[in-house]
DNA sequence: CACTCATGTTAATCTAGTTTAACTTCATTT
DNA sequence: AAATGAAGTTAAACTAGATTAACATGAGTG
């Protein structure tokens, strides 16, 4: 009970029902790994190859620009999968980086085993099929906030919806995530203090 | 073999294989419907009951915001899926509106026999996974573009991808789904033909 | 034919957010 | 203790895009 892996199974079984014996397949097509801070999960242009849940620790997911411009597209701390779903399901090159802010352990789902361990725990098609809905859900949101938001909303909206993110990564960083400069987003924060 | 559905067979074909038996039962769990010019397939607030793939004719999906404001998220044409899937999977209130632009016939898929559907032909459990997973891989990048792209680079992109979109659907409409107004995607159009 | 009504254009003014650049704070290294 | 460097602030000048409003076009329709 005092593996590593068991927050993983417990995020899975909180969306499906894994028997033991599943539980102990799905720990044999799985590995876990530590990262230092400012290591690359995932380098833009490589093709994804492994799913990754996050143990401990936090990353940001970013895109480089043709001006070399840095985008934050997410965040991701313990409890949270990270990994370009794009190029993982169609094992394509990726658009993206992921990045480690602070030492972090994962749980690695390779891409070779997947299709192997989609047939042994077929419960796992499910699963799967259920964290792309989230996923998709959650992306399609965000659009309709892009769009139809201010960046104080936006980032009013960040603060409520992830204040733990918000205590652990610099603010250039969440400027980023929001889609405006570090300057505006101070500005942003200075006018919110101002008016209480 | 000139059944109306067919060109939902052949869809559903280029990306899983079904026999004909198959075929036959999924045809007795969707029906087809014809929806007139202004018609709602869906009103925000309303539970998604179905998901849509148009036959004939154009749909808008849009969102009015607190201020009455009107957001295309996406226009469906022949052979598009086109529903809220975020309220059809977790069969909650929808964020958004699905309009037909044109005299529009659909088939649809309702929610109340998708997992009976689901059980006797499992394949296409499959299918549904990945047309999930081609619409998530869509919305992830169009968060993309609207952080790192000026609007003129979008209308660039949308005219370039979907060609066929911008020559039925009124040019406001566009610049909704851009995310701009209406006159500034005017000053862009004419600022491109100046350049030439 | 004249009259709507929906769509698109142009131009002036305005504003949310960017750019540039100088300055502050604070933690880490030497 | 000085020095470096990463993160954050402030303010002035600037620009992409919004707003407002007047006008143009063109396709129905009475």
């Amino acid at each position: 009970m005092s593996r590593k892996e068991q927050p993983l199974i417990d995020y899975i079984n909180r969306i499906v029902e894994l028997s033991e014996e599943e539980e102990q397949i799905l720990l044999s097509g799985i590995k876990t790994r530590r990262y230092l801070k400012g290591q690359y999960i995932l380098q833009q242009g490589d093709v994804c190859s492994v799913s990754a849940f996050v143990l401990k620790g936090c990353t940001k997911t970013f895109y480089l620009d043709d001006q070399g411009q840095e985008h934050v597209i997410m965040f991701s701390i313990e409890d949270w999968w990270t990994s370009d779903l794009a190029s993982f399901i169609t094992q394509t090159p990726s658009d993206f980086n992921v990045q480690c802010l602070e030492n972090t352990e994962v749980v690695l789902f390779p891409y070779e085993t997947h299709d192997k361990l989609l047939e042994e725990v077929p419960i796992l098609e499910r699963f799967f099929r259920k964290i792309i809905e989230r996923a998709l859900v959650a992306s399609q949101k965000r659009v309709v906030r892009n769009l139809s938001m201010s960046a104080r909303d936006r980032y009013l909206y960040f603060r409520k919806q992830y204040p733990l993110i918000e205590q652990r990564v610099p603010q250039y960083l969440i400027a980023s995530y929001l889609g405006i400069t570090k300057e505006f987003l101070s500005k942003i924060k200075s006018q919110l203090i101002q008016e209480q």
